[in-house]
DNA sequence: GGCATTACGCTACGGGTCGTAGCGAAAGCT
DNA sequence: AGCTTTCGCTACGACCCGTAGCGTAATGCC
């Protein structure tokens, strides 16, 4: 959300039901429109809501459509299915059904492009839909460590250069799969991936200790 | 390129020296502007053609600017290193150095974005800019095999799905963490991201046989 | 209740880009 | 020469942008 609730106490509040409304209509006529041809009047008229009322809340298309994809990355969770293994591809399936989807595959490669050239945006992404996804990394890690699957790393400064490869790894193929590509990450190619990239991370804290 | 010489033998030629102005100043106002600013008049105007030329030549910004990021790919090379992983660190190298320019880093993932709704994109970047990158995979796995660094494969659907696989890890961490992650893919994370990933092929192909 | 304050819906506007049509001139080929 | 295609140029309607202005609605504070 662009979330603006700092000191204001007095006045007629801000409509919660226009946020939605407002959100929704964008996935919307992304799913219909696509990114290039998503109009902000247009997202007006579908949400109900005046022109003016959304250029209030946003500062334009980018930021709007980033707030909109990321609801679709509320969903992401990290359910224990008792090995890293099936960890990894259980958040590697839901990831790549969240792709799948037509406003998350047109909205989202479109703002990381924009981001680009916009700092500012790019830590918007990063806040709101990066972040939870790497969160999901550090957790499953964790537990992976916890069941003994994986060495405990006493560097910090390793430790976090391990798990940023694997973000990057992880995410990026999934991404470049499907909207590069063009193929399903399905299970079949889950499975293989999560074969490769676990059993290069155990070869590599077997010999590189 | 648009190729449109199917049998236009008479009449004034088109100019081939517009075409390379044309593309220049596309990269030059991705450069300056990135994707969402970049106009066609104003690249007509840097090219010093009429946007009409333009428009003859290409059918929109996706298909222009697809054009003019595809010659950035036209440098990588497979140079011969000696070992499988020595390849592999060169040619990623090579990718991070153009996924580096901010002409390809604007530009590239705008079209990707615009793909996701248009057939006809997609196609065109395939055969311009990812067969390209395919063809490295397929040639480096050829060379390792023959210096038996790699096992020959010989159903010849595993090896193909295992090539995609290799792909879509390989361009999708390397463009995950340029534009992602926001972070430079230099020699160090380069040298790891191979190490992990050789050691799963390799792990892969002992115990999967 | 009355008042200040903020949000809302609506209309209208200048500015910019799009993509195309139409024209005369230029540059090739036969 | 004559034919054909491209080029540069101008002009045009259409669309979207982002904002200003106004009257109205909804809250908190006195």
């Amino acid at each position: 959300m662009q979330s603006r609730t700092p000191a204001s106490r007095t006045g007629r509040p801000r409509s919660a039901a226009a946020d939605t409304a407002i959100l929704a209509a964008t996935r919307e006529a992304l799913v219909e429109l696509g990114w290039s041809k998503l109009t902000l009047g247009d997202v007006a008229t579908r949400a109900g809501v005046a022109k003016t009322t959304l250029y209030r809340r946003w500062a334009g298309k980018n930021e709007l459509v980033v707030d909109a994809v990321a609801e679709l990355f509320d969903e992401l969770e990290l359910p224990d299915r008792g090995s890293l293994a099936a960890d990894i591809e259980g958040v590697v399936l839901q990831f790549a059904a969240i792709l799948a989807r037509p406003e998350a595959r047109s909205g989202l490669m479109a703002v990381v492009a924009e981001a680009t050239r916009d700092d500012a945006l790019r830590e918007r992404i990063r806040a709101s839909i990066v972040d939870r996804q790497m969160r999901l990394v550090l957790e499953g890690r964790a537990r992976a460590q916890r069941r003994g699957e994986l060495p405990p790393e006493p560097d910090p400064g390793e430790a976090a250069r391990t798990v940023d490869l694997i973000f990057d790894v992880v995410a990026g193929a999934v991404v470049h799969r499907t909207l590069v590509s063009g193929k399903p990450a399905d299970e079949a190619w889950v499975r293989s991936f999560t074969r490769v990239l676990l059993l290069g991370l155990a070869s590599q804290s077997a010999e590189g200790a």
